[in-house]
DNA sequence: TTCTAAGCCAATCACCGGACTCAAT
DNA sequence: ATTGAGTCCGGTGATTGGCTTAGAA
């Protein structure tokens, strides 16, 4: 690798930093497809960039939010929020019930225990 | 970087964005300048992630119609004669369908 | 269809299969978090343990949806492998993946499908 | 028609998740 | 008291290429 390697934390990015893994990304596609369907590598990994740069934007969303409030923790709930915020309507929807059901399941946990 | 108020310009023409992205989309845009210009994105995929991955691959043993085998005794290419240390699993052959 | 179905099966899931959702998750939260994290803002920034687990589902969602849409485009096409300019297309028709446009090559002059 | 490139196998090992400690709020 | 960053560890599934032929061109 001849690739300049920089000062400790800006070195360069690798594939596998940047990007969730290719075969956990081709097996959800493959699944939405009809099983005689096929896949290109590049479209898989044009997919792969969606969704990092996906996670980012609505990362950067939510982030601005908790700045404007002074609060340095981003929540699940400020993600949320950012969905909403940047048109994502029927994931905002159908996240908001997934939210609800993990919260409500780790609470009767504390109540199991004590 | 300021056009009209949904515009973004990209190389040549305006397009038009959905309203609720367009700030994201610049904020976000002025972010990958800044790790592009810091040289933190290598500009083309290298073939393989791991070099001890990929060898591990080309070391496996395969099937003659190029696909892994099941077979995780020890030899490299040594199809040279006789000694046999590590007991040899029977050859199962492939009826090829597809 | 999609939208609906997948409120479903979160509603109807069970208390104990939403503690092993951690575990289930097609995409791996830690790498998620790291993501997260290439953002400069984001270094002095804490994550709540809940936004990885809730973000790499979105994430899910997202996948799929973006494959189903470029899957209509493939069979449009009257085709049957999915290509790069699939995905791109997929991006120009809806607006809500506009967010890709520096991200997905501007269509490179595929034929579109023109209906008869 | 020509000929590019996707699917198919499964063993290693990088990485994920879980259990910790410690510092902050 | 809570809750997340940092570290460590052990268990495990993502990574991986050569040949065949589907299917893009």
């Amino acid at each position: 690798n001849h690739i300049q390697n920089n000062h400790a934390h800006s070195k360069v990015l690798l594939d596998q930093e940047r990007f969730l893994p290719i075969a956990n990304i081709a097996r959800i596609m493959k699944k939405m497809i009809p099983s005689n369907g096929k896949i290109a590598k590049e479209a898989k990994q044009c997919v792969q960039e969606c969704v990092s740069e996906f996670i980012s934007f609505v990362t950067s969303e939510a982030h601005d939010k908790c700045a404007s409030e002074r609060r340095r923790t981003v929540t699940a709930d400020d993600l949320l929020e950012a969905l909403k915020a940047t048109g994502f309507d029927n994931y905002a929807d159908t996240m908001h019930t997934f939210l609800a059901k993990y919260k409500e399941a780790h609470k009767t946990i504390s109540n199991t225990c004590q | 970087v300021d056009n009209g108020i949904n515009g973004i310009r990209s190389g040549q023409e305006p397009i038009y964005v959905n309203a609720k992205q367009y700030h994201r989309i610049m904020k976000r845009r002025e972010a990958r300048a800044k790790l592009e210009r810091e040289g933190r994105i290598p500009k083309k995929r290298s073939k393989y992630l791991h070099e001890s991955r990929h060898q591990h691959a080309m070391n496996r043993v395969r099937g003659d119609g190029g696909k892994f085998f099941k077979g995780s005794k020890r030899d490299q290419k040594a199809s040279t004669s006789a000694q046999n240390h590590e007991e040899e699993e029977e050859d199962g052959e492939e009826s090829d369908r597809r | 269809e999609f939208w609906p179905a997948k409120k479903r099966r979160f509603n109807e899931s069970t208390d104990t299969d939403m503690r092993e959702v951690g575990r289930k998750m097609e995409l791996p939260m830690a790498r998620v978090k790291k993501i997260m994290r290439i953002d400069d803002e984001m270094k002095n920034m804490m994550i709540a343990s809940d936004a990885p687990l809730f973000l790499a589902m979105a994430c899910e969602l997202f996948v799929e949806e973006l494959t189903l849409l470029s899957w209509q485009v493939v069979e449009d096409g009257r085709r049957k492998t999915m290509q790069k300019s699939d995905v791109a297309t997929a991006v120009a028709l809806h607006d809500h993946l506009d967010f890709l446009v520096d991200i997905v090559p501007r269509e490179e002059k595929k034929y579109l499908p023109t209906f008869a």
